[in-house]
DNA sequence: TTTTCTTTGTGTTATTTTTACACAATGATG
DNA sequence: CATCATTGTGTAAAAATAACACAAAGAAAA
């Protein structure tokens, strides 16, 4: 039986999504990947990902396959970079349409991994060789991430409602890699006027308890449709 | 006779690229825009492009597409953003990866529009509505060059070799649809320590000449791989 | 109960960057 | 030689950023 059914004048590559997924673990930003179980770089690990159907955008391939590998949905994700080198894929032409997704790591347990699909988050200063050109895909999003985080609050996205200050600065910080006076990042983050302190503290802490702190979201979404730029 | 030649077990979206296309005239910021001759959308104005072939990159593809239909080359071109909204094409399911594109109007003589392809500039505040998404594809290329003009040094590439800080400063004006002070922005860009003033001067014209500048791409490459970063 | 340890919360000063602004010089034209 | 339009340059005020220090909180140890 012939399962070559679609049938075109001309060759067409096939199209795919990536997903590269941040975590924040409250210490330093992570990324979630999928150990591959087949050919080619069978036992590599590779961002979830997987092919584009016709009835759907880009977009919606890459949200499908981030929640069919790891259950996760309604989380930031924005197109990152195509790529299509010739050669990316050696099964032949694939052009892949790679997004990035900040997702609070607390929201989503990961399913035990089944020996089919064996999820799991790395450090991303420990990410190790990856499947595919995905080395390249993983560099171009960490630099993306690094812009972005400057001058849009996309950094709550990795936190949950509430947290500290400090919690934020190391998220800051890891990001970025470089470290930022305390006293002066607190400032700036202050003067946006976008946060909420909550009296409420961290509790059972062997010093003086941080504040919990909220992002105010439908500030932000005022204030920016009133040409107000987030900046840090 | 069977045309449909090429088959796949899956159906696979057809895959183009398209070329937003900046050219400066002196006075402010043009687009270069396609007459298409056929349906659908004929008689509307759209960007160069076509399909990626399987043996090239879609930069590639956007390459040779821009040479094939306007003559120009090597100039600088970057991915802008893949569109693949399922309706974007009434064709059937097609997906492009936009390029933009930056080139010296004075390098290229546009072909003189036989009725098969007719080119054209167009100021960028007077573009008519365009073919297929191309609107957006445009807002989303201009935001792009705004923003990136503010930190990198992309705004010599519409300009020639030899230019004045007024030319430079109308450039600047007409992407970001600001005013600047004739004084801080030549202070701003001085102090970058990227352009080299020559002692030949802009003949005849009726009033005090500006000096011809010119920017130091070798000195751009040096600062920037120490670190260094340009900004507006 | 008091001391110790660690970390948070806050404010002031010095430095750097940005903005606002004015006057002399150039070059063709009448 | 005066006029007109525009370039070249510098300084002072204002704003943003960077450097920096001390008091307060909270658990644990003495």
């Amino acid at each position: 039986m012939d399962t070559q059914k679609y049938c075109y004048e001309y060759p067409r590559p096939a199209l795919t999504t990536d997903c590269v997924i941040f975590g924040f673990d409250g210490i330093e930003i992570n990324v979630l990947l999928i150990e591959r179980g087949i050919a080619p770089f069978k036992g590599k690990w590779a961002f979830p990902g997987g092919f584009v159907r016709m009835d759907e955008s880009t977009e919606e391939g890459a949200k499908r396959e981030l929640f069919e590998e790891t259950g996760i949905k309604d989380v930031f994700i924005e197109q990152l970079y195509t790529f299509s080198d010739v050669q990316r894929d050696p099964r032949g032409r694939v052009v892949t349409v790679a997004y990035f997704a900040l997702v609070k790591t607390s929201d989503y347990q990961l399913l035990a991994g089944d020996d089919a699909m064996k999820a799991q988050w790395f450090k991303l200063k420990d990410v190790p060789s990856l499947a595919f050109d995905h080395d390249l895909v993983l560099r171009k999003a960490h630099n993306r991430l690094k812009s972005k985080i400057r001058y849009q609050p996309i950094g709550f996205e990795l936190l949950d409602a509430k947290f500290t200050m400090p919690q934020l600065q190391l998220l800051y910080e890891s990001i970025l890699e470089i470290k930022f006076d305390r006293r002066n990042f607190s400032n700036k983050i202050m003067k946006t006027g976008l946060l909420i302190q909550l009296d409420e503290k961290v509790p059972n802490v062997p010093h003086r308890a941080p504040r919990y702190l909220m992002f105010n979201k439908k500030k932000y979404n005022e204030l920016q449709s009133s040409g107000f730029n987030f900046e840090i």
